[in-house]
DNA sequence: AAACCGGGGTT
DNA sequence: AACCCAGGTTT
């Protein structure tokens, strides 16, 4: 068999296949490019099962392009908590913003246009252009970079730019004539259903005959990737300032800077410390605490008492944190400040949290009640 | 090329 | 505990 039978044979047989077994899911009922950009954005390095409750959520909240470009930011940020990667949420809404300015509200349809907005890559570009329009342009994403690494047999590591850009080029002479949308989202359904990273379903799979590292007993061993390094852990004291007087029932909170890390997000006030002893001993942490939060012209007496303890792991980081118990000194001050606020159990569903914080004030809080 | 950027499920 | 997920941006 030629290398060009073997190619057209993997398409027609992925189509059916995928013709077959295709799951419903509710960004498939539509080409409107803004569900599908929508639904790629959030499906970035998240599983279908997660994205599935937020894009209907994102949806029933943003239904036009319009909406997302007119809605406040923050507003944009609660419909993303606990989804995580908060600059895809940021992006979107600024894309949104030049879609409804640059292109009078109408989603661009060329790679180059679709390709500038903020936050739509390589991939993300033939996604919404393939799934979309039906244009022939390739959508590599980790689960066809693994297929096509297994079914030609590719040693390349993935984890390089370059291979990457190979496996594009290899992917878009693969798509059958016509048949783009279907034939990109086959692909990474079979990655995700049967060629599966650790331990795939070759019996059951369409193109199982002709995948060569099948054939050479190598899919368990590919694809080829580099490993990533361990998370680093880092140690920290959080406040819990609880209110008194006019502000009694709430705590201390505040929002995060505009870049970076979890970006605009609440939190409880916290410090980091220099390693583990220190944060072992939540004595020496009082001090720290305290000048740490002067520094923001937040006047605070912390204590020993530990209010809760957790964690929080990122890609590349692992967050361990205690909180302390502490009071503010200048209540009304402090509520002046721009970046911190008092919130209670009733205003507490109206701000955007990253998870640990959830987590530990919603203890508090319930804690309170009784 | 490498680092940064969440959170959760699987193995 | 390691790996992965419908990746993109910044350095």
């Amino acid at each position: 068999m030629s290398i060009e039978e073997n190619k057209s044979d993997f398409g027609a047989g992925l189509l059916r296949w995928y013709r077959r077994v295709r799951r419903d899911l509710p960004w498939r009922r539509s080409r409107d490019p803004y569900h599908i950009w929508v639904s790629e954005i959030m499906l970035q390095q998240t599983r279908v099962d997660t994205v599935i409750p937020y894009f209907n959520r994102f949806m029933d909240r943003f239904p036009t392009v319009g909406h997302l470009a007119e809605a406040p930011e923050e507003d944009v940020l609660k419909h993303w908590e606990g989804l995580g990667y908060y600059s895809r949420a940021r992006n979107l809404q600024s894309a949104a913003r030049e879609v409804v300015e640059e292109y009078g509200g109408v989603m661009p349809r060329t790679k180059q246009e679709v390709a500038g907005l903020k936050g739509v890559g390589p991939y993300t570009t033939g996604a919404i252009l393939s799934i979309a329009y039906n244009q022939p342009e390739p959508a590599v994403d980790g689960n066809v970079m693994r297929v096509l690494s297994r079914y030609f047999c590719l040693e390349d590591d993935i984890a390089r730019p370059a291979t990457r850009i190979g496996l594009e080029e290899l992917a878009k002479e693969l798509i059958p004539e016509g048949e783009a949308a279907d034939f990109n989202q086959a692909l990474m359904e079979l990655g995700a259903m049967v060629c599966t990273p650790k331990s795939p379903s070759c019996t059951e799979c369409p193109v199982g005959e002709l995948c060569a590292g099948r054939l050479q007993g190598k899919e368990r061993e590919l694809p080829v990737k580099t490993k990533a390094k361990k998370a680093r852990p880092v140690f920290r004291f959080a406040a819990l300032i609880a209110g008194t007087g006019s502000h009694a029932g709430k705590v201390l909170v505040r929002q995060r800077p505009e870049t970076g890390l979890l970006a605009r997000m609440w939190e409880l006030p916290h410090i980091e410390v220099p390693d583990e002893e220190a944060w072992d001993e939540p004595a020496a942490g009082i001090p720290l605490l305290e000048d740490g939060l002067a520094e923001d012209g937040v006047r605070i007496k912390a204590t020993e008492r530990i209010a809760g303890e957790a964690q929080h792991i990122f890609t590349h980081l692992v967050w361990n944190i205690k909180v302390l118990e502490a009071a503010a000194l200048d209540e009304q001050y402090v509520a002046d400040r721009t970046a911190y606020r008092w919130v209670g159990a009733e205003e507490f569903e109206d701000y955007a949290w990253p998870n640990v914080f959830r987590k530990l004030l919603t203890e508090y809080f319930i804690h309170q009640i009784k």
